[in-house]
DNA sequence: CGATCCCGCCACATT
DNA sequence: AATGTGGCGGGATCG
C-alpha cells in the first residue's frame, strides 16, 4: 500500500486543503492493517490555529496514507462530519481568515475550543452511534489525530475512556475498532453490578461517612472481595485473555478509573457524584500520605474522563451546594435501567435537557434541604461504614458531635440534597446530533412499564439478596440468626401478611393489597436492586415527600393502581424512585449460600415472592398498617433525645394507625444519595385525596412515611403488617429515637435487621445490641430531609446504636383508631399519604422491636407502625 | 482565586 | 532503538 500511496502522494501535496480533507475521513478504513502513519513532522506552514496543531494536521493530510484513506472514506461517507464544520472548530477558523494574519489572538482558538470535550464530540461525530453490524469501522489514531488536529496523546485520552465503556476496542497498534453504543447498556449494567459490589456499601457509607479512613477501609475490603469478580465482568467483552491476568500494570489506569467513575454514578442513588468524592474513592492507595498532590492529580484525570462522558451524553456537570460552598459534581443523565430490558425507559434523549432541568428545578427539594440541612448535619449522624470496626466503641452516641468531618464525607449524600446547579456551560456538548437517543436525564428513569416492574419483583426476588447479601453477610454475620424475618413474621402475626424485605434498597408497594395486585418492587439486594432502585430512587426524601404529596399521593390513592402512582411519583421527583426492581441474577449464589439464615436474602426473596397477588399469603405479605411517624413527635424526640441515650428501643407508635383493614401500601423510596441511608415507606392506602390535601395543606408531608435506612433494608427484612397501630404512648424521646435509630442507623450497620411494620403486631424480638451503630455519625445525611426529619434522623442515628442494642418492644395496637387522620384515610382504603416523617403531624406509631435473637446486635427487628391519619 | 484542564514531558511497553 | 501508550502535573485559562 505504501507504495501505492506514495506514488500518489508524493505528487500531491495538498497542503492547503487541509481542513476539507479532514472532514471526510471516516473510520472506515478498508484496509485493516494497522498502519501507523508515521508521525508527521511538521512542515512549516502557517497556521492560524495553534501553530503546532495545524502544522501537524497539515502534515498529516499531506501524508500519503492519510490521503488515501481519506479518499476512500470519502467515498464511503459523504459528509457526515459536516458537523465539524458546524462547530466552531479550529478548522474553520483556519479557514477563516486570510492567512496569517491574525495569528494572534483573534483566531487563536480559545482554550475552550481545544477542550477535550469538544474534541471528543468531534471524534464521536465521525462515527455512527449505532453502526450497522455489517460495517466495521476501524479507527486509526494517527489519522484521527491529524484530522482533528490534535496530538495523538489527546486521542488516547478519548479512546481510553471510550474503551472503558466498550464503545471501541483496540485491535492493533494504533488501530481501534468502533463498536458504537450497541452494547452500552450492557456495559453499564455490568458496571452497575460491579459497582454495587465494590462501592455499594461504600457509597452509602461514604455519604454518611465521616472518616476517610474508615471509608477507605471499607472500600478496600470491598475491593478485595469483589475485585476479581469485578474484573472479570468488565473484561467480558474482550476475548483476549489478557484479562485475567491482571497484571499489575499500571496502565490502563485511565480506563479503569473511568469505569469506576461510571460505577459510582450507577451506584449512587442520586446519580450525582462530586469530583472530590469520586477522587477520594478512586484513590486506592493508602492515600494517607500522598494525599494532596495525588488528590489533585486524580481530580485532573476525572476531568478528562468527565469531559468524554459528557460528550457521550452520559453525565452532565452540575454543582452541588453544600455547607461549605458549591462543589463541582456531575450528574448521570444516561440510562439507568439497563438490563437489557427496557431501555426505553427514559424517554428523553439526553439532549433534551431543558426539560429535565426544569424538572429538576421543580423537583429540587434541595433548597429546602439546604436549609434544613444544617440542622441535619448536626444531628444526624451518619451511619458509618466503617463502623464495623469502629464498633468496638460502644457507642457513645453523642449527638453533639458536630461533624466536622462530615463535611467531607457528606459528599455523596450531601450532594444530593444540596442544590444542584446545572451547568449551563456547554449546551452543545451534550448532544451531538449523531448521538443516539440517550435516555434523557430525566431524572427518573422510571420504568415506563409499571407492569414490568412489578412482576419482576416476584420473579426477581430471589435475586435480591445475593450481591449484597454477601457483603452484608460478611459484614454482618449477625443477621442470620436473629433476624430471620420469617420467624418473626409468621409468628408474630398470624393474620397479617408480612413482607420481608431483604436488603433491597427500595420497595415500593402500591396498589391494594387486597386486590392482590400488589406489586412491589423489591429491591434487590444490595446490588442489583439497589442500583437500579437507586437510580430511580435517588430522590432525597424531602423531595420525595413533597412531590409525593403532589402527585404521588394521588396515585397512591388509587390504591389499585400502583403503577400509576409509582410513575407519578417517579416522575415528580427527579428522583427516582425505584420501583423497580430486582434484578439480577447473580445474586442467587448468595442466596444459595445462605439458605438457612434468617432473613437473609433467601428468605427475603421468598418473602417477596409472596405474592403480591395473592393476598393470602401468610408470610408474605403485606402489611398494611401504615405507620406514620408523627413528625412532631419525632422531632421532639429527636431533639430530646440525647444522642447518648440509649434508647431502649422501644418504640411507640404514636399512634394512630391506620385503621384500614387493608393492607396499606407503601412506597419505598430510595434514599437519595445524601439520604442514602434512609428509606421511606409510604403507605399507599390512603386516599388520594388525602394526599393531595396533604400537599396543599401541609407543607411538607402529609403522608405517613417510615423511613428506614436503606442499608438496613437491604440487609434487613422488612415486615409490614397491615393493621395498625396503636398509639403508643411511647416515650417520646426514647421511643422515637429508638425507632428512628433503627431506621437510620441501620444503613451503617449493614443491615441485617428486619423491620416489621405492622399494624398490630408487635414484635418482640429483641434487638441485639449492635455496637456498631455509631452514635457519632454525622448528621449530614439527614440534611436533605426536612428539618424535622433531619432532626429525627440525627437522633436516630445517634441512638441507633442503642436501639440496635436494645431489644425493643413494640406495641401495637390494632388499628383502629386513628384520630387524626385525615378523613380520607380512614375512609378510603386506598388513600395514600405520604408523609415525611419529620414534617407532619401525622401520627405515627413506631414500634420497634428488635431483637436479635441470634446474633449480634446486628440484627434488629423492628416494627413500625404508621397510622395513616394525618394530623391535620 | 478556585475550577478547569491543555499541553507535552517522560517513563514504560511494544515492535 | 524507535515507536506506541499513557501517567502525570505545571501552569495557563476560565469564570
Amino acid at each position: 500500500e505504501n507504495i501505492f500511496d506514495r506514488s500518489r502522494m508524493a505528487p500531491k501535496t495538498p497542503i492547503k486543503s487541509e481542513p476539507v480533507d479532514l472532514s471526510k475521513q471516516k473510520g472506515c478504513t478498508p484496509e485493516r492493517n494497522p498502519i501507523t502513519p508515521v508521525k508527521l513532522v511538521d512542515r512549516p506552514q502557517p497556521d492560524p490555529w495553534t501553530p503546532t496543531a495545524n502544522l501537524k494536521m497539515l502534515v498529516s493530510a499531506a501524508s500519503p496514507d492519510m490521503r488515501d484513506r481519506e479518499k476512500k472514506k470519502e467515498l464511503f461517507r459523504p459528509i457526515e462530519n459536516s458537523e465539524q464544520s458546524d462547530m466552531p472548530d479550529s478548522l474553520q477558523y483556519d479557514m477563516v481568515d486570510d492567512s496569517t494574519v491574525d495569528e494572534f489572538e483573534k483566531q487563536r482558538p480559545s482554550r475552550k475550543q481545544k477542550s477535550l470535550g469538544l474534541l471528543c464530540q468531534k471524534f464521536l461525530a465521525r462515527y455512527p452511534s449505532y453502526p450497522l453490524s455489517t460495517e466495521k469501522t476501524t479507527i486509526s489514531l494517527d489519522e484521527v489525530a491529524s484530522i482533528l488536529g490534535v496530538e495523538r496523546r489527546r486521542i488516547y485520552d478519548i479512546v481510553n475512556v471510550l474503551e472503558s465503556l466498550h464503545l471501541v476496542s483496540r485491535v492493533a497498534k494504533n488501530q481501534y475498532s468502533w463498536h458504537g453504543r450497541h452494547n452500552l447498556s450492557q456495559t453499564l449494567q455490568t458496571l452497575q453490578e460491579a459497582g454495587e459490589l465494590q462501592y455499594g456499601e461504600l457509597m452509602t457509607f461514604f455519604q454518611a461517612k465521616e472518616q476517610d479512613v474508615d471509608y477507605k477501609f471499607v472500600e478496600r475490603k470491598k475491593e478485595a472481595i469483589s475485585d476479581s469478580q469485578f474484573r472479570s465482568l468488565l473484561e467480558f467483552s474482550e476475548p483476549d485473555c489478557a484479562s485475567a491476568s491482571a497484571n499489575s500494570r499500571k496502565d490502563k489506569s485511565l480506563r479503569i478509573m473511568s469505569q469506576k467513575f461510571v460505577m459510582l454514578f450507577l451506584v449512587s442513588k442520586t446519580k450525582i457524584v462530586t469530583l472530590d468524592i469520586a477522587a477520594k474513592i478512586l484513590i486506592e492507595d493508602t492515600q494517607d500520605t500522598v494525599d494532596h498532590s495525588k488528590f489533585k492529580t486524580k481530580v485532573r484525570r476525572l476531568y478528562d474522563i468527565a469531559n468524554v462522558l459528557t460528550s457521550l451524553g452520559l453525565i452532565k456537570k452540575v454543582h452541588v451546594t453544600e455547607e461549605r460552598g458549591r462543589k463541582p459534581a456531575f450528574k448521570w443523565i444516561g440510562p439507568t435501567e439497563f438490563s437489557g430490558k427496557t431501555d426505553e425507559l427514559s424517554g428523553h434523549s439526553p439532549t433534551s435537557d431543558p426539560l429535565p432541568e426544569a424538572q429538576r428545578g421543580a423537583c429540587t427539594p434541595y433548597r429546602v434541604c439546604a436549609t434544613g440541612k444544617k440542622k441535619f448535619t448536626r444531628h444526624a449522624s451518619q451511619p458509618r461504614g466503617s463502623r464495623r470496626k469502629a464498633c468496638s466503641e460502644p457507642s457513645s452516641p453523642r449527638q453533639k458531635r458536630q461533624d466536622p468531618h462530615c463535611s467531607k464525607t457528606i459528599n455523596l449524600a450531601a450532594v444530593c440534597r444540596p442544590k444542584i446547579e446545572e451547568d449551563t456551560r456547554n449546551p452543545s456538548t451534550t448532544s451531538p446530533p449523531s448521538f443516539p437517543p440517550v435516555p434523557a436525564d430525566s431524572d427518573f428513569c422510571v420504568n415506563p412499564l409499571p407492569q414490568a416492574v412489578f412482576p419482576v419483583v416476584q420473579t426477581d426476588v430471589p435475586c435480591l439478596s445475593v450481591p449484597n447479601g454477601i457483603s452484608s453477610q460478611a459484614l454482618h454475620p449477625s443477621m442470620p440468626a436473629a433476624s430471620t424475618p420469617e420467624n418473626g413474621k409468621p409468628t408474630l402475626l398470624p393474620n397479617q401478611h408480612f413482607l420481608c424485605f431483604p436488603s433491597s434498597s427500595l420497595f415500593m408497594l402500591c396498589g391494594s393489597l387486597q386486590e392482590n395486585n400488589l406489586k412491589e418492587t423489591l429491591p434487590s439486594t444490595g446490588d442489583m436492586g439497589s442500583k437500579r432502585t437507586e437510580a430511580q430512587a435517588a430522590v432525597p426524601p424531602a423531595a420525595c415527600q413533597k412531590r409525593s404529596s403532589h402527585k404521588c399521593v394521588s396515585p397512591s390513592a388509587t390504591a389499585d393502581e400502583e403503577p400509576a402512582a409509582k410513575k407519578q411519583m417517579v416522575e415528580q421527583s427527579d428522583v427516582p424512585l425505584s420501583l423497580v426492581v430486582p434484578k439480577k441474577p447473580f445474586k442467587s449464589p448468595k442466596a444459595e449460600s445462605t439458605p438457612g439464615d434468617g432473613c437473609t436474602s433467601a428468605e427475603h426473596l421468598e418473602a417477596f415472592h409472596f405474592d403480591l397477588t395473592s393476598p393470602a399469603a401468610p408470610e408474605a405479605a403485606e402489611k398494611e398498617s401504615a405507620k406514620h411517624l408523627d413528625s412532631q413527635e419525632q422531632e421532639k424526640w429527636c431533639q430530646n433525645k440525647d444522642p447518648g441515650e440509649p434508647s431502649t428501643g422501644k418504640e411507640h407508635t404514636s399512634k394512630e394507625n391506620v385503621n384500614q383493614p387493608f393492607p396499606p401500601q407503601y412506597l419505598h423510596v430510595w434514599p437519595a444519595a445524601g439520604l442514602s441511608s434512609f428509606n421511606f415507606l409510604l403507605s399507599a392506602n390512603q386516599a388520594p385525596g388525602a394526599i393531595s390535601l396533604a400537599a396543599s395543606q401541609l407543607p411538607s408531608l402529609s403522608v405517613p412515611c417510615v423511613m428506614v435506612p436503606s442499608a438496613t433494608l437491604a440487609s434487613f427484612p422488612l415486615v409490614c403488617s397491615p393493621a395498625i397501630t396503636s398509639p403508643l404512648t411511647p416515650v417520646p424521646d426514647s421511643s422515637f429515637s429508638a425507632a428512628a435509630s433503627m431506621n437510620f442507623s441501620v444503613s451503617g450497620l449493614a443491615s441485617t435487621v428486619p423491620v416489621f411494620i405492622g399494624t398490630t403486631t408487635v414484635v418482640s424480638p429483641k434487638v441485639s445490641p449492635v455496637p456498631s451503630a455509631d452514635p457519632q455519625q454525622p448528621a449530614h445525611p439527614a440534611l436533605h430531609l426536612s428539618p424535622v426529619l433531619a432532626r429525627s434522623c440525627g437522633a436516630v442515628k445517634l441512638e441507633s446504636p442503642v436501639c440496635m442494642g436494645h431489644p425493643v418492644t413494640l406495641k401495637l395496637q390494632q388499628p383502629s383508631s386513628a384520630p387524626l387522620t385525615p378523613k380520607s384515610i380512614r375512609q378510603a382504603h386506598n388513600d395514600t399519604f405520604f408523609k415525611t416523617p419529620g414534617s407532619l403531624e401525622d401520627h405515627v406509631a413506631w414500634k420497634k422491636n428488635e431483637g436479635n435473637q441470634t446474633r449480634n446486635a446486628s440484627s434488629v427487628q423492628r416494627r413500625l407502625e404508621i397510622s395513616s391519619t394525618s394530623p391535620d
